[in-house]
DNA sequence: AATTGTTAGTGTTGCAAGTACACATTGCAA
DNA sequence: TTGCAATGTGTACTTGCAACACTAACAATT
């Protein structure tokens, strides 16, 4: 029986280039990148449009089966690089999704990811992806193929309530970034508003960002001035039992 | 190719009763069950002795291949109901590890759960599985088989960090419980003391806990007052912003 | 050169929550 | 009745959080 059902999928293969083989569990990395738009103002997702079956035309997350001697974290990072051009970008395993029904074809778990990327990072993505992948703001995803926004609706949530107590919003930020663009960062990722002073005073209070002798370029107003994080001294804080916080 | 390995796998499954295949990616649940033994003042995992290779003989967190046909989540409340006895008890997936050798029979990826349980859930483990199962105090764990003792100390992490903006911890003790249980229970996972005044003041100002009528019984000093776990009223609050925190 | 527009940058005060701390009471057992 | 072991309770101090508004800098325009 599993052989008969191996040469099935072996004609299905030939026919729809699909590689899901009903017999076994199909295991998929699928990742969630997020960016952050600083002239809109909000967050986006990197999705791509489908070329094939199903779901043919819809926009999904980027995602492939993962390779039977590949690891998860891996294939993730593959996903990335193939499907986004994008590499060494924080990166993290979310949640692993086994709906009986979720892929029309067969049965896929997959392992979900999100990752955070930089407006460098994006910029790298190169044109042959452009006509496929697209950065769409947050808010205005409703649907999505597979049971993907729901897996970015967890992500979503993920990052929500770990921005909060990990220094982890930095990666959605340039190299150099003024105070003002932490704080925006913050405001949109977590839909509230924080007074500038107290905000200010919290995070230069924890002392790991590190002041630049550089200020804003082109803007059309006073210059803010640039700081870095210090990713050493965060480290070194952590062990000593300080709590990022904000 | 594939055809080959299905065959020798076939042999390999008469003889060794193993149900790995080697050509494709098996997908496994295991499950990490925390217990707190009130007398000993410890937190304890629930461990499974091996009775076939490989780690014959060693200790693992119990755990089973995922059917074709199964969700994640049952196939996890089937390894707690099978190899445990137990149901209807706090499950949440916990991470999926898929490193390549991790499983020395072939490619094993497996999504881990954690489970909390209560002593009452604890003395339905039936004497048949007396035999095999063994509670051991997490201190006392120095090994597991396969990547096991890794999965152990994420779901200790993952349940200091938890238990601490979540009320899950009412979930490892019985019905009724007193205060100082209580704080024992916080006090033994996050390893660290609690003043007794402090405590009280901040648990019962939360609004979460309904004192009952009843009093401690069987203790050879002052009885203490007993009290529950408003559930609802938790959500309740919850809705309206509220945030847990010890 | 002066004016306008836009954002940067900065302190203080009141309030709430957290922390530190000690002793009388209860109820069982010897 | 006495001893023992754990329950249950209040206050003062300290610290962290929240609310709040104006001047300074710089670019662009007139």
């Amino acid at each position: 029986m599993r052989i008969y059902s191996f040469l099935l999928i072996s004609l299905q293969l030939t026919i729809m280039a699909n590689p899901i083989d009903r017999s076994v569990i199909n295991v998929s990395a699928d990742c969630v990148i997020f960016g952050f738009d600083e002239d809109a103002n909000d967050l986006k997702v990197l999705l791509i449009e489908r070329g094939e079956e199903p779901f043919y035309g819809q926009m999904a997350l980027p995602g492939d089966l993962v390779k039977i001697d590949e690891h998860l974290d891996t294939a993730a990072k593959r996903v990335l690089k193939e499907l986004a051009g994008l590499e060494d970008i924080f990166l993290e395993q979310l949640y692993t999704f086994g709906n009986l029904t979720r892929h029309p074809l067969g049965r896929v778990v997959t392992v979900s990811y999100y990752a955070l990327i930089k407006p460098s990072d994006s910029d790298l993505i190169p044109a042959s992806f452009a006509k496929r992948a697209e950065w769409k703001a947050i808010s205005d995803i409703k649907e999505l193929a597979f049971d993907h926004f729901t897996i970015l609706s967890e992500a979503l949530t993920r990052l929500r309530s770990k921005i909060r107590y990990q220094p982890i919003g930095f990666n959605l930020l340039p190299e150099k970034f003024t105070l003002t663009q932490l704080q925006s960062l913050y405001e949109v990722i977590l839909d509230e508003d924080f007074d500038k002073r107290n905000f200010r005073k919290k995070i230069l209070k924890m002392d790991i960002l590190i002041e630049t002798d550089e200020l804003q370029k082109g803007v059309p107003h006073r210059a803010a001035r640039l700081y870095r994080f210090d990713l050493d001294k965060y480290e070194e804080l952590s062990t000593l039992g300080f709590n990022y916080s904000i």
